[in-house]
DNA sequence: ACCTGTCTAGTAATCGGTTACTTGAACGGT
DNA sequence: ACCGTTCAAGTAACCGATTACTAGACAGGT
């Protein structure tokens, strides 16, 4: 139904071939025909067959996307970033969710290598690299994004979670919290890079989590973290030493808490300072304004796009790229347990 | 470097088009080789290039999703529920994000129909329905989601959105509001139609809206509604007949407006109530838990995949379908006024 | 033996472009 | 008049599948 290349070259008593080298701005055309031929595709609006395209140039234009919950603000900003980023160069993105589930990723994975994507981007729910073999083995370039993993070279973008961690806890530290607790999260490099990070700042102060001071929210899945965060700081608040401070995996897990020590009874952030990792936009918007460790998911995502569409144009691999973005510290109400010093102006 | 038919064929000393029965399940091919080719298919892994049959069929088993916001709750859990939805199908989903600019989201739609997507789905920030003549003109099917047109007779999937507004507005009056205002959306169907809704309730209990009690949020489109929220309800409050119940044209607009009211020292709901619409996840985490109408995103999403996959199958489209998801007010904190009414057991 | 039908498998054309190579005309220098 | 260039356009093969049609083998009925 559409308009053909075969179409144009008819009307205009020329061939296609001429057509398609206009399309391409190819040089040997002549002035005159150049501008004939560009006229009429601008007529009828013609747009070429881009699965026609790909098949004989093999590349798709075309970027393949799988994150754990695209309901999570961060991955839906990181998604978002990225295809806006691409948009403008012509790629188009495939997006989809896999539900924290190892196995309806590798599906995932499978069907978008099947349509030959360009680049595949994966915040992977995987416990291990093995399944990162066949993408390997198929030569697709793939970027991880958020979450890495030990054994496998591949590109990285994201931020540098034990920094994450350290930054949080000695921001808490520093607010005189005394018994800081973490609420951990899955078995992913993120929720390990971070609990190390607590772990060294602690051991920075010369002190060490009390025991039965880290606890792991569940794997309820279905809120991303709200009732485990909720659950987890219960369990936290009834311990026999009530920590002051909790440093919480990520935004939605810190919501979660803050619910659990209000509903206990407890202040924020005399009583229990939090403090979360994202910065997710609705921060500010809580009972208590959330402190928390900004991730840059706007950059992670323009950075991975850029990424992405470079590596479609080296063919020849270079070594796997690893990009960190800076993480920052954004201090809210929740843990803002001493005034700021007054600047003299 | 992907296996192809070709090399499966000269591997067994059969021609490809054998192979490619077997592939498709065509039943004119003999067990002995069926089972031949299976095994290695398997062996090898082989994928069909989807390019290639997509140039033959005409079918790219591929849909596109435009939304406004990706990073609005809403539309990602729909964006999520619909990318589940067609996976089991073998679909992929094209997903982008317009950023409320309808210029930038006709570049989007060109894109994807120049990718040849069996279906556009379409969440419009247009204010007219004249640039969807072009989809009409390429015979792609298309589908809107939440927001429709009056002039345009399309597929349509979402509430009513004037049944929105006067279940949220009947519940207000309900809870003893006498001066209920409204904060508005941007100039698109679901704003229009729940505001006519709550003017259409107020009609009902012999009232109407008191000057300056409907407000718009601005564009600034940067928060989803946030800071429009935020502002739009400080102006209602410095209003010479202050309301005591606001219905939000949506949840982000409503946490800005009751940020708003907290932070003018009044009480939610005693001093005003207030109603959004979404019931997105986070409600339960608020200063004050928000009383929201649930627009069954996620059945929106649900019945949307379906009626675009059914729309592949069927070339002759039937009557543009209108699919409505029932809408329902789940109460919270934020508006309850009056203690619901004991039930005897 | 002959015709007909059923099973299997193969041939050739096709989808809408791209690419490497060829053709032909015009031009300028010698 | 001859040859090498340059410019503009065209030819044919190809990308990896699918589809309509054909062909040979074998069986059964007459």
């Amino acid at each position: 139904m559409p308009v053909r290349m075969k179409d144009i070259a008819r009307e205009l008593g020329i061939s296609v071939v001429t057509v398609s080298k206009v399309l391409r701005d190819h040089p040997d055309i002549g002035e005159a025909t150049r501008k004939r031929v560009k006229k009429r595709m601008k007529e009828l609006n013609y747009q070429p067959n881009l699965a026609a395209r790909s098949l004989i140039t093999g590349k798709t234009w075309t970027l393949g996307l799988v994150v754990p919950d695209l309901l999570h603000p961060f991955f839906a900003q990181v998604a978002k970033a990225i295809s806006a980023e691409v948009r403008k160069k012509g790629y188009s993105l495939f997006i989809s969710s896999s539900d924290e589930d190892p196995v309806l990723e590798m599906e995932e994975i499978e069907q978008l290598l099947a349509r030959r994507v360009d680049v595949m981007l994966v915040a992977s729910a995987q416990r291990s690299a093995e399944s990162f073999r066949r993408i390997e083995e198929l030569k697709t370039p793939l970027i991880l994004i958020d979450r890495h993993f030990a054994g496998l070279d591949a590109n990285f973008v994201g931020v540098n979670d034990t920094l994450v961690g350290t930054l949080a806890t000695a921001h808490l530290i520093e607010q005189r919290c005394r018994r800081i607790a973490h609420i951990r999260g899955p078995e992913v490099s993120t929720a390990i890079g971070r609990m190390e990070g607590y772990k060294q700042a602690l051991a920075d102060h010369r002190t060490a989590p009390l025991t039965g001071h880290i606890v792991s929210i569940g794997t309820s899945g279905d809120h991303r973290g709200e009732r485990g965060g909720y659950e987890a700081a219960t369990k936290l608040l009834t311990n026999r030493v009530r920590p002051d401070g909790i440093f919480c995996f990520n935004d939605p897990v810190a919501l979660g808490a803050m619910r659990a020590i209000l509903d206990a009874g407890l202040r924020i952030p005399e009583d229990v300072a939090v403090v979360g990792c994202g910065n997710l936009s609705y921060s500010d918007f809580l009972r208590v304004p959330l402190t928390s460790v900004d991730q840059g998911s706007q950059a992670i995502g323009k950075r991975a796009a850029r990424l992405a569409m470079s590596l479609t144009r080296n063919k020849t691999q270079l070594l796997p790229k690893c990009e960190l973005i800076p993480a920052q510290l954004v201090v809210r109400a929740s843990s803002l347990r001493i005034p700021p010093p007054v600047r003299p102006k």
